[in-house]
DNA sequence: GGCTCCGACTCAGAAAGATAAGT
DNA sequence: GACTTATCTTTCTGAGTCGGAGC
């Protein structure tokens, strides 16, 4: 499918699908479920009672103690209740969910305990649905839909400091639904009683079916799988950008190194950002309307509070010291050394300005993104994001891999490669809440194998004095068996401890955004086939059927 | 030209669920 | 071999990027 097949524009020539599925409707509370208002059973109407089960269901989650969502909550869900509830429930302090919240809890509980049989039936009807409603027909090709159910409705959870954490999402209905699919492709049946709120045919978009959300205002979509044609080939297409980037990235590094000395502030606030994006691999960082999310920036959205100048740090001059609050409010800290002109060019843009002001106030990603196209076509502020991850990949690989290695120490070492990307691209996970568990057990285990060690150690030395006394066939195999022992032993040692070394350098990083997203795939499948890796310890099922096409295209010489 | 708004798409980590490994 | 625990995979949906329309 790698050829250009369609004019300008058009994603397709035919879509014929199912439409979504809806959310279960709602089923009220069994009789015995009580909710206490000021220490007294209160029975709900349905709607407000629909809407409590949300907070139940999240009463263990830090999320219910916070000011702002919980009174985001409160102020929703009085908009649901009768004029009589309205009248009593006046204060959410006074609630008392934790009956609700054990029944839910209760019946998790039921879900797991099920039998085999029970289970193997829920999963056939599941595969069921995911048969009828998973798939659509673009183009003579069957595609897998990536999210063919409609998000239930819930209370919002927003990322980080988010000030409307805790607000209501709506059910949606098929009112809300447009659907979009060709002429003359079987359209999708309504619900029984219901009708859709527009059925269109835009071939210029890739979308099977949109609804407007509730909390932004934004709009949400259901589209294809990765691992569809449409998908595949733009990846594909990112990567081949990416490519191009690495042919002139030189020539742009001279470009705004030479751009640092501008007259015009507007021209060196530009390069001195685009060296932010080249060599920290920030994000664009497009202006948000203060107020709708959670205070967050990118390199043009950067403030003066974001950096602190260090003429002189621990040895290093010049040294930027960032801290700021990325996309899904990650934090990014960094002491970066960097070179005189950048680090004056900074003093001159924080000067007279307050800690909330913009650091480039003179530009913005539109006009950054403008100077990019001029410098090659298709450039934009994070294709040097792919660039730099994808080539980071490539130059670790060569570094790392060992051809005497075996393969799982080849795999480590491509772990590392990726590692290095994720902390490249600061792609940070919460560490997992039973992380010091399982590392206190993994060393427990290390300590004991120690110790048989030892023994197994102590038992080899006195079968060897043995056998120097004894000189007998059977005390000389003895020794040998010992000595293997001893060598068993010290190889499970030390798998134990690149275990541990691997885990404790991967505890606050996630490697899996930057293996779907920023690595080109084969870069991957090359080495595999260079090192004569199997593609599957690189790659699951998933991942290989989103980079098919990589899988398909790249032999052992390919080159980023 | 530049600003605002919005539509369409990619990218993001948490949580749920499934499976493998260990006891 | 049953049960528990750790790890891997999938799902979910929120949060960005970027371009284009309209003024």
């Amino acid at each position: 499918w790698e050829e250009e097949r369609y004019p300008e524009g058009i994603k397709w020539k035919f879509l014929e699908h199912k439409g979504p599925i809806f959310a279960p409707p709602y089923e009220p509370l069994p009789e015995n479920v009580k909710f206490y208002y000021d220490g007294k059973v209160m029975k709900l109407s349905t709607k407000a009672e629909e809407v409590a089960t949300f907070f139940a269901k999240m009463l263990d989650h830090e999320y219910t103690t916070k000011e702002i969502f919980r009174k985001n909550f409160f102020k929703d869900w009085r908009k649901e209740m009768t004029s009589e509830e309205k009248s009593t429930i006046t204060n959410l302090s006074k609630c008392d969910f934790t009956h609700m919240s054990q029944y839910f809890k209760a019946q998790t509980e039921a879900r797991k305990q099920m039998s085999k049989e029970e289970k193997q039936k829920i999963k056939e009807e599941n595969e069921r649905l995911l048969k009828e409603y998973g798939y659509c027909v673009m183009d003579n090709h069957k595609e897998r839909i990536a999210n063919f159910k409609i998000e239930p409705p819930g209370l919002f959870r927003g990322r980080g400091n988010h000030p409307k954490m805790g607000m209501l999402k709506r059910r949606i209905m098929p009112e809300d639904i447009i659907i979009n699919c060709s002429k003359d492709s079987k359209i999708p049946a309504p619900p029984p009683g219901h009708k859709w709120k527009e059925v269109r045919h835009d071939n210029k978009v890739t979308w099977l079916v949109s609804w407007t959300e509730n909390i932004q205002g934004s709009i949400k979509y259901i589209m294809l799988n990765p691992s569809s044609r449409i998908k595949g080939e733009k990846d594909w297409q990112k990567y081949e950008t990416a490519r191009r980037l690495k042919k002139c990235v030189d020539k742009i590094r001279n470009q705004y190194r030479e751009d640092w000395k501008s007259k015009e502030m507007k021209v060196r606030q530009r390069a001195v950002a685009l060296y932010f994006i080249d060599k920290l691999a920030l994000r664009a960082g497009n202006e948000k309307e203060e107020g709708e999310t959670a205070d967050t920036v990118g390199c043009c959205s950067l403030r003066v509070e974001h950096i602190k100048l260090h003429p002189e740090l621990d040895g290093q001059e010049y040294v930027v010291e960032f801290d700021f609050l990325g996309k899904d409010s990650i934090r990014y800290y960094n002491k970066v050394p960097v070179e005189k002109r950048v680090f004056k060019n900074l003093q001159l843009f924080m000067e007279n300005k307050q800690p909330e002001d913009d650091l480039f106030d003179r530009l913005n990603t539109s006009i950054l993104n403008k100077h990019l196209q001029d410098l090659m076509e298709g450039l934009t502020a994070k294709v040097f994001r792919t660039y730099n991850a994808s080539i980071t990949l490539q130059q670790q690989l060569k570094e790392l891999t060992n051809p005497d290695d075996n393969i799982p120490a080849k795999i480590l070492s491509y772990n590392r490669a990726n590692r290095a990307v994720a902390i490249l691209c600061n792609h940070q996970r919460a560490p997992p809440k039973t992380f010091e568990k399982a590392m206190m057990n993994l060393q427990s285990k290390i300590d004991a194998k120690k110790e048989q060690l030892a023994d197994a150690r102590r038992e080899l030395k006195s079968a060897k004095a043995d056998a120097k006394v004894r000189r007998d066939e059977k005390s000389k195999k003895s020794v040998e068996s010992k000595k293997k022992a001893v060598q068993r032993i010290e190889e499970q040692l030390m798998k134990l401890e690149v275990q541990a070394t691997d885990r404790e350098e991967n505890k606050q990083i996630a490697l899996g955004t930057s293996k779907l997203n920023y690595l080109d795939p084969r870069i991957s499948v090359a080495w595999c086939k260079k090192w004569g890796i199997p593609i599957e310890k690189i790659y699951n099922k998933t991942q290989r059927e989103k980079f098919a096409w990589a899988i398909d295209m790249a032999e052992e010489d390919y080159e980023f």
